[in-house]
DNA sequence: AGAGAACAATACGCCTCCGAAACGATCTCC
DNA sequence: GGAGATCGTTTCGGAGGCGTATTGTTCTCT
């Protein structure tokens, strides 16, 4: 439980956004940014589909984003070798620390802002 | 000054998106949402020129975010009768309760952040 | 073993965005 | 009044995302 209220919640959604876009340089959209947190912050094990059915978009959306943020290293692909036909979603040191600077950013903004 | 650990924030930003992908009906991109906040969080008047400059992008990267939210109703143009090269952004009643919606969104996912 | 289901990836046509450059309108200043 | 600066928009070629439909591979089940 956070108390915010809703001038401080539209700040911090601004700090926030204006410094994604101003040092932007990984520049990510709303749905890839789901599902890299959702990638990391909840239990894996992380499939194409299962991603899908939780974000409520289809399946090449979810294998589109994972293209993106795999050629940014921020994710990487494997096959399940238990079922041949899943893909599993394994975390990156590259996207840990990424997330890890998202998290502190958003902190340092949340510190900064008025009563 | 508000109180924030690293795991509440990304878990707040994570839901904030998951929630905005989920009911996604605008869509809108980082750079649209900070041009958005920029005008209706700080004080007017807005040019496209000014604009611009805060966010360290180019004037045509303006002009089209404004266009699209404008096709919203998110907001409007006017010229600005002292000096008619300058276009002066407007904001709307839709855009004011857009913005009103996504403050209390964030509000109620904070509070049910955990401890 | 063979038919059908399940899974991820790809093909396709459409749309939006991007940066750089060019453009038209308007103002400034001598 | 006229040259040059300033402002917002438009144009251009290119890159990437979208949803639908299809494909190739692998598993399941009788």
């Amino acid at each position: 439980m956070v108390e915010l209220r809703p001038s401080q919640a539209l700040k911090l959604l601004h700090d926030l956004s204006f410094a994604l876009v101003r040092d932007g340089e990984t520049d990510l959209s709303a749905r890839q940014i789901t599902v890299l947190l959702t990638i990391y912050l909840e239990p894996p094990p992380h499939t194409v589909r299962g991603l899908a059915a939780k974000l409520g978009v289809t399946k090449p959306v979810i294998t589109r984003a994972l293209d993106t943020m795999g050629r940014l290293g921020l994710l990487s692909r494997r096959r399940d070798d238990a079922d041949r036909r899943n893909v599993v979603v394994q975390r990156t040191v590259k996207g840990a620390l990424y997330v890890e600077r998202l998290g502190d950013l958003i902190v340092e903004r949340a510190k900064e802002l008025p009563r």
